[in-house]
This record gives structure tokens, sequence and C-alpha cells, in this order.
DNA sequence: AAAGTTTATCGTAATATTGCAATATTAATA
DNA sequence: TATTAATATTGCAATATTACGATAAACTTT
């Protein structure tokens, strides 16, 4: 135990929830918001905006690149990070959905 | 360690992060794939739906409700669960901001 | 009241995550 | 080529998560 079982679901719900595993820590937040907010990409200086050690963001960026939420490229000594349009469509469908079923008001009982 | 620094952050980020950490499970996704298809609120009917353990599904559904992804009243015996609204808003206006950033092409150099 | 239904909680084992110090790697520069 | 700078990896301790059997709690029906 203590592990997901993966081989219950679909391939989508998995993903879908990789991604949002993803975003679900607020480091991991706190990165994609400074992303946004820097216009374009940034490198290390994401270490100096959070209160973690840099092999700890090191590990978040990672995470974040694993599941599909930033990318990153060489820029000859620093690696370039910013967010990856695609892992955020597939969780914008998803959201989609949602507000289709609130506008619907098909949330009947509550 | 093991535990998240959440006084690093601000509130905004920690209950972000919390509210994607919930969705981040590939059952608790099929959980709400579930309140979306179905339409309406539904009891216990998610335990068959799934092939997880009862007192499991009960683990998950607490989550979500603690997280404020969703919301339960009692229907007599059964309890009906269904989406709650206030916490995808809040999901939406993250992702909102994220769309507008790819809209404005401010994604530059990867 | 007894029995059945439905959901929650407790306890616990297996595994995952978080965070960091130390160290390795890679590329630029002196 | 040594040195510096930027990032990744390794190893590890502390804690969290996942899943489930057993059991409890609360309500319905007989």
């Amino acid at each position: 135990m203590g592990t997901t079982k993966f081989e219950f679901y679909t391939e989508e719900q998995n993903e879908l929830a990789v991604l949002a595993k993803a975003i679900g820590h607020p480091a991991r937040i706190a990165i994609i918001e400074h992303l946004i907010s820097v216009g374009s990409c940034v490198c290390g200086a994401i270490v100096n905006e959070l209160s973690l050690a840099q092999p700890t963001v090191s590990q978040h960026l990672k995470e974040l690149k694993n599941a599909g939420i930033i990318k990153g490229s060489l820029e000859g000594n620093a690696i370039c990070y910013c967010l990856d349009e695609k892992g955020f469509a597939k969780l914008n469908a998803f959201f989609g959905e949602i507000t289709t079923h609130f506008e619907n008001k098909n949330n009947a009982c509550c």
C-alpha cells in the first residue's frame, strides 16, 4: 500500500492527476506565478525568490517538468524555464467541463 | 522534514496548492468526473464506480471535502455529494491568469 | 427492538514526498 | 587548463499519503 493504483483508472484520469498533483504544492505554485509575472523565462533566479535551498528548488522544477507543466531549455550556462502550454491545455479542458456543469445548473441537490 | 513549509508562502498560494493537490489523484479525478456525468448528486454509488474499498473512497471524499472541492449533505441514510463551486472558482481564476499569459505571448524563450 | 444499510473512523503497513547537505556535472571565463 | 557559476543528483531523515480490514455510528426498515 501507500501506492496509488494507477491501473484502476483511465490514462486520461491518470494524466490529469499527475498534472494537478504537480501544481499541488505552494512552492510549485510560487514558481508558476513567478514565471507568469516575469513574462518570459527565468533561470536560477527562482532560487532567490523562494525560501528554499537550491537542491529543493531543483527538485520542484524537475517535478513540474516531468508532469508537463513547464519546459526548460539550455541557455549557455543557465537553464531557461517557462510554462508548457500543452499541460495547461489538458487541465483547461477538464476545468471547462466543470464550468459547463455549473452553467447547466446540473449541481442539483447541494 | 517531509513537511511542506507553508509559512514560506502566501495564503493564496497555499490555498491553491491544497485545491490542486486534492485533485491530484486519479481516484479523486474519477469521483469528480462521476459527479459531473451523473448530473446531480450521488451517494455511495461512487464506491461501486471505483475499484477501491469503501473506507478508501470515504477517505478520498473527505479530502475533497476538506479542500473545498465537493460538499455533502445528509439525505436521510445516505449522503449526497456534489461539486463545490467555490473551490473551482479559485482554481479557475488561477488558470485564467495562465491563459492570459499565453494569449499575450509572454512565454518568450521556450 | 432487531436487523440491515450507509458512511465514517481507527489502526496499521507499504510507499511517496519534502527538504537539505554534500557532491557531481556542465558550461563559461579567466 | 584552472576557476567560477549554474544546475542536477545522491543519500538520508522526517513526515505524509494511500489503501484496507475491522469496527463504530447513524439512520431505516422490518
